[in-house]
DNA sequence: AATAATTTTTAGATAAGACTAAAAATGTAT
DNA sequence: ATACATTTTTAGTCTTATCTAAAAATTATT
């Protein structure tokens, strides 16, 4: 159906389209893909002749209905494929990326819904990300209070519950933002206040804090 | 290492090698490709190049030990791949070869020797050919005698017990020869003797004979 | 052995994908 | 608003793998 080339397009398209709203630029896609912003004008070009997205010269490009479905077809395939090999081949998270680049290129409808039975049907990858079901839809992501967290685990920003102005000062005020890591050190029993790390800074926040911020984990 | 082009035109060599005691000759790797003999040319000249086969114009082509190499490894891939998509994914033996194609390429030693590691080391795929070792040398073939194979199952005869030349003489005379497949269709209990299917033609023959015929069952 | 038929190779073209260098468009400063 | 800087596109080249058509070598036939 496409080449591996037009479906490594499609995908990183796709990701970079969660960070911007605009579209996405030339630059993006050709240093995350250490590739030339030329060899991207000329992919755009061919991908837009195939309807797969909007592109407009000058002006960045979308993924259409169409691109963004096939976009999570291959991110769908890759992240099945990543659970196959820590699951079932005992591979460590961090080994498994460059084969399932590889993989996520394998063509055959059959077999990646007999992957995904194979491996009662997971909802994330080893990395914590989810994995698109068949027709494109991605899981919500489990989202945890920070609180709830266990000492020595961590995860990644991704919400509050309290919406406050004070509040989310307050965590601008201490470099939380919607992304960083955050990794609990400790857990005072009596107050159930926290140490916990962001990047290379560690501070400690009180239960009221905790009990406000979500987290993703794993 | 090596393009998936490159890898097909080594696997299709190496299987029409065992066929002809000759070099290979370009018209039969490009029909067997379902490709056009300049390409083939084209193909050969790089291969030469990279030391991967001895190609002298006008006189077709064989492996060198290393292209025999690439060409087992490319072999082991596909048939273990294929164990996995029969045992583990639950496809029946006819629907895998054009998946195993495309999963023959993937390149990571590690990932084959950790799937053959999951399959429970494997030596013959769902065919029942044989897998080579990370060696590159291929398992023997299982043999058994005809008298132990039962009814409604079938092999292919690799060979004899009884060397005599009487009895060479009778399966010559009856149309049993090397490479020959043989349907075992009854098995009569009384004096042990078998009906059995050689081609077109059925046939009884005593104990006698079914206990000096070794085939290749699957 | 000379001619015919077949096989194989060469020559030249095409398509995909990537690159360099130059031109065009857009964005930013003074 | 004009000039400078950056981004993006165009134009042209390269490589890999393929093809067609024609030329060369080999094999078969009479």
């Amino acid at each position: 159906m496409f080449s591996d080339s037009e479906e490594n397009y499609l995908k990183t398209i796709f990701h970079l389209e969660r960070f911007s709203k605009e579209g996405v630029s030339t630059n993006a896609i050709a240093e995350q893909m250490h590739t030339k912003a030329s060899s991207v004008t000329d992919m755009l070009k061919k991908l837009s002749d195939k309807k797969l997205v909007n592109y407009v010269k000058y002006q960045g490009v979308t993924l259409t209905n169409e691109g963004k479905k096939t976009a999570a077809k291959i991110i769908r395939k890759h992240r099945l494929w990543e659970v196959f090999l820590v699951e079932k081949l005992d591979f460590s998270w961090d080994e498994v990326h460059e084969i399932a680049e590889q993989l996520e290129h394998i063509e055959s409808d059959v077999l990646i819904e007999k992957l995904d039975k194979h491996l009662d049907f997971p909802k994330f990858d080893p990395h914590g990300d989810p994995i698109p079901s068949k027709d494109g839809t991605f899981p919500e992501r489990d989202k945890v209070l920070l609180s709830e967290i266990k000492v020595g685990e961590s995860g990644v920003c991704v919400g509050v519950k309290d919406t406050s102005s004070s509040f989310l000062k307050f965590l601008d005020k201490n470099g939380v933002a919607l992304g960083k890591k955050i990794k609990v050190l400790e857990h005072e029993e009596f107050d159930n206040s926290m140490r916990i790390q962001i990047g290379k800074e560690s501070m400690t926040i009180s239960h009221m804090i905790a009990s406000n911020l979500y987290l993703k984990t794993n």
